[in-house]
DNA sequence: CAGGATCCGTGTTGATACTG
DNA sequence: CAGTATCAACACGGATCCTG
């Protein structure tokens, strides 16, 4: 609130804290898998097979994170055992344009700064 | 080459590489310090300066990675005490565009978000 | 001036086991 | 199926001292 607008400089600004989130190992990976999701919403054990290598503990601890952030959508159906579905909000798509521009760049560019090396 | 444990998501996911580059601490800090430089190189000491809270070593450490993957340019200019300059290199500033639009993003989403918990 | 070497606290990640 | 609990390992970041 009393931080300024694009001041990087100050510990509250929002990019910094942005990519702290998006930045942790999985949770780009997540929201990109649930970005190309076919019904839009996917369960865990699907997303756990999406992500190969991820825990059950990191991809849980990652959806909630996102959850609580307002970026994905946690829906559960009551049933036994229970069904729990993942999608993007709005505000998760809306986070997509950016992050696929980045995305973009990374794959045009990374190649070249590993071979740079 | 034999494959990792931990990582055999996608050989090449070229994205997650990017982000825990510009995820990290002080990199995105760096990347637009530089990029808003006046004369488009700064030295070591200025960049400490402008990055209030960076320690010497991690600002050594972004920089030699940085410097590493093509994204930043260090010049020395041998005299007695050296004078470093580091900028920006084409890539580095073909990085900012994509950078650019993520923090828009950031600043103009993270108080909802915060609002949002 | 620029940055290397070292030590160390801390947070994040991961493996494993257990539960509603 | 979809998690939680616990413990251990490790990388990251920071403070400090040292050097060409």
């Amino acid at each position: 609130m009393t931080a300024k607008r694009g001041d990087l400089f100050d510990p509250d600004c929002p990019t910094r804290r942005l990519l702290d989130r998006i930045g942790t190992k999985w949770t780009s990976m997540a929201v990109k898998v649930l970005a190309d999701a076919d019904p839009g919403e996917v369960r865990f054990a699907e997303l756990q097979r999406r992500m190969p290598g991820v825990s059950q503990k990191m991809l849980s601890t990652t959806l909630q994170s996102l959850t609580r952030d307002g970026l994905v959508a946690r829906r559960v159906e009551p049933t036994v055992p229970p069904k729990v579905h993942y999608s993007l909000t709005d505000l998760g798509r809306s986070l997509e344009v950016p992050l696929s521009a980045l995305r973009e760049w990374a794959e045009q560019h990374m190649a070249a700064i590993d071979t740079g090396r």
